[in-house]
RNA sequence: GGGCAGAUACCAAAGUGGCCAACUGGGGCUGACUGUAACUCAGCUGUCUUUCGACUUCGGAGGUUCGAAUCCUUCUCUGCCCA
């Protein structure tokens, strides 16, 4: 029986630490769900596994894109979906690592059909939105989609624009093509969370940042500041620095804008985590409960 | 020792007799989120209460006043200046 075992929580917790233990013992390849360590030009600043770690045990999706290549959660589930068909060929036990919560969900869940955006319409209603402003998409919303203006956060530019956006793409609603349904997995899924308390990952997360820094987060920075503009880089570790290499904050603000960034980031992982009662919740810690909770749950499988 | 300035909620900082449980920012907490998602967005942040509302607060003590964070006296502490 093909078992998919998902390995999330916040960031810094030590997920990475874990797959690999978890990989070696049960020869298992690695699958990242972390929509960041995708870059390859991201190594410091994502905390991607070493090449140590990466030649140690197989991994994919880490340093498999460019910064400069549009990449999505969409496009992530057909590819993460077809690689595990590839993979539990030779595997019983592949394990998913990450913290990006809708890439999770895209593989276990699955999401609806939804074509790519060309750059003409989404610079369109960019341009709208800049131009007229946030009442003028939301007219525009309920002008082309009256359903899901109803459901929408209307005070959220983002998830209004990209409803406009693909109700201009396909000429349709965007309502008519979201249907929530679950997709049916041909593997079975374990899902099993890392946490500790909050004050503890919060010291955590500081120190890590600090390392970071250490390690020459700034030059690595630095490298793609021509490049700033890009969604890829609108990541944190790097659009904070990015501010002070435009002289906004210094460079002491921009490592403390980061550190509270990352944790404001954890915390909105829990919040998404918490609502998937799928999850059973282990101190990052708690490696022997771990390990032995997932060993009973393979054999139960079996 | 003398002079001046200041002490407000977790922090910073407004308020200078009633519209003050107290602007604002930070931080924190809680939440939303099916596609640019490490994005983006929302609520809360004295106590009790689901709400209405009730109660206790603005360094301490005392006083003036119908009423004080705001005025007076005094004490404590902090900063600056003169010795």
């Amino acid at each position: 029986m093909a078992v998919l075992i998902v390995l999330l929580g916040p960031t810094g917790i030590g997920k990475t630490d874990i797959s690999i233990q978890l990989a070696k013992k049960y020869n298992a390849p690695i699958v990242s769900s972390d929509s960041r360590q995708f870059y390859r030009e991201l190594k410091i600043g994502t905390a991607a596994p070493t090449e140590k770690e990466t030649k140690e045990v197989e991994h994919f999706f880490i340093g498999s894109h460019s910064i400069l290549d549009n990449y999505n959660a969409g496009q992530y589930e057909e590819d993460a979906i077809n690689l595990l068909d590839e993979l539990f060929k030779k595997h019983n036990v592949v394990i998913l690592v990450g913290g990006s919560m809708m890439y999770i969900d895209a593989v276990c869940n699955g999401l609806d059909e939804i074509p790519n955006v060309p750059t003409e319409i989404r610079e369109f209603w960019q341009e709208e939105f800049k131009n007229k402003g946030l009442s003028h998409i939301q007219q525009e919303l309920f002008r082309l989609d009256p359903k899901h203006y109803k459901e929408v956060d209307l005070k959220n530019p983002k998830r209004i624009l990209h409803a406009l956006e693909i109700c201009l793409t396909t000429g349709n609603p965007y309502s008519d093509l979201r249907t929530g349904k679950k997709k049916k997995r041909n593997f079975e899924i374990i899902k099993i969370g890392l946490n500790k308390p909050r004050q503890e990952l919060y010291e955590q997360i500081n120190l890590r940042v600090d390392k970071m820094i250490e390690k020459g987060l700034m030059e690595e920075a630095k490298q793609y500041y021509p490049f700033k503009n890009l969604n890829t880089l609108n990541t944190v570790g790097y659009k904070e620095l990015y501010a002070h290499f435009d002289g906004e904050i210094t460079q002491q603000e921009a490592i403390d804008l980061i550190k509270k960034n990352t944790r404001n980031y954890a915390k909105r992982q829990l919040t998404w985590f918490n609502r998937d009662k799928e999850i059973t919740w282990f101190h990052s810690k708690d490696e022997e409960n771990i390990f032995q909770t997932i060993d009973f749950r393979l054999k139960d499988k079996k």
